[in-house]
DNA sequence: GTCTATATCAAGATAGAC
DNA sequence: GTCTATCTTGATATAGAC
C-alpha cells in the first residue's frame, strides 16, 4: 500500500465518526474525548479502537468529511452574481453555524496525504475564479479568514462595524 | 475596589510570570502547567498560589506584558516610508519568532477589564494613521492575521509564493 | 514563602476475556 | 463487536504545618 493512502472506513467506523462530529458540534473539543464519544453510541471507549487507530483518526475523518461539504456550498455560493462576496458569507457563515468545525479544519496543518484527492482544490478554485490569479486568491482567502476568526475570537472592539470592513476588504480584492 | 480593577503584581508574582512565559515561548502551552512553571522556580507547584489566584491570572500577566512591547514595536515599525509594511511585517516576525506567544495574544477574548488602559488603542492607532479610517485598519489587520495565522497553522500549499500575496495584499490597503 | 499531603478529575490507550 | 480491568499520565487546586 502506499504511504499515506487511506483504508475506507467500514459502516460502523461512519457512526462513530458520525456521532464524533455531532459531539464536537454541539459541546466544542473539550467534549471530544473517547469517553463521550462512546457514551453517545451507548458502548464503552475501548470498543472504538477497534474500528479506528486513535484519536487522530477520528479527526481526521471528521476534517475529510466537512471538507467536501465545505466545497459544495462554495460553489454554490460563486453562482451569483458577486462570486467573491458570495463565498465570503458562506466562509463567514459556517464559521458562526459551527465553529468547533471551523477550529478543526483551520487550527493545524491539513494531513494533504489523507484527504480525498483533490478536496483542497475543489473548495479552493471557486475563489482562484472570483479573484483571478493565485496572489489575490490566498490575500482574500487571508482577509475572509482574519476576520472570521478574529470575530469569532472576540478580538474586535464590540463597537466596530464589522459588515463595514468586510465590503472594505472585498472591494479591493475583487477583479478590475 | 471598582470592578475589574487589577491588584500590581508583587515582585515574586513577577518572577513567576516571567518564568511562565519562557516556558510557554519555548515549549508551547502544554508546557504551560502549575507544575512546571514551578519547576523552573525550584519550588512547588502550590506554592504559586500564594502569589497568584490562578492560571487565568498568570495567562492574564504575560498577555498584558506583551501587549505593551507590541505596541512599542508597531509605533517604531511605522515610523518608516510604508507604514503599512512596517507594521505588517513587524506582525508577521513576531507571530514567527514567538508563535506561542502570539497564540496566547489573538485566540481568545481580551480581558480588557484586566489590561493596561491605553494598551489596545496604542497598538491600533499605528494602523489607524497607516490605512485612513477604522474600516480600512480593520480590514488591513485581518488580512495581516489571516496570512500569518495560516502560515503558522501550516495551511497553505508548499508551492504558494506567500510574499507576493502579502504585497498583494498591502497594496490593497494603503491609502489613495 | 514554601512545604507535604491530598482531593478531584480526566485523558488516551492496551490486554485479554467473551 | 463489546466488555472489564487496568496502566500511565497529567491537570488545577486546597488545607494546614513549618
Amino acid at each position: 500500500m502506499l504511504a499515506g493512502q487511506v483504508e475506507p472506513l467500514s459502516p460502523r467506523a461512519k457512526e462513530i465518526v458520525a456521532a464524533a462530529r455531532e459531539l464536537l458540534e454541539e459541546e466544542g473539543p473539550d467534549a471530544l474525548s473517547m469517553r463521550r464519544v462512546a457514551d453517545r453510541l451507548g458502548i464503552r471507549a475501548p470498543s472504538i479502537y477497534k474500528h479506528l487507530p486513535d484519536k487522530r483518526a477520528l479527526e481526521n475523518a471528521i476534517v475529510s468529511d466537512v471538507f467536501e461539504e465545505i466545497a459544495e456550498t462554495f460553489e454554490a455560493a460563486a453562482a451569483g452574481d458577486d462570486p467573491l462576496a458570495g463565498i465570503a458569507a458562506a466562509y463567514r457563515r459556517f464559521a458562526h453555524e459551527h465553529p468547533h468545525l471551523f477550529r478543526l479544519m483551520t487550527e493545524r496543518p491539513l494531513d494533504r496525504d489523507r484527504l480525498s484527492p483533490g478536496a483542497e482544490e475543489r473548495a479552493a478554485a471557486p475563489v482562484l475564479r472570483a479573484t483571478g490569479d493565485p496572489d489575490s486568491a490566498r490575500a482574500a482567502w487571508a482577509f475572509a479568514h482574519g476576520m472570521t476568526i478574529l470575530e469569532l475570537n472576540g478580538r474586535f472592539p464590540p463597537d466596530a462595524d464589522l459588515d463595514a470592513a468586510w465590503r472594505r476588504g472585498l472591494d479591493a480584492f475583487r477583479p478590475a
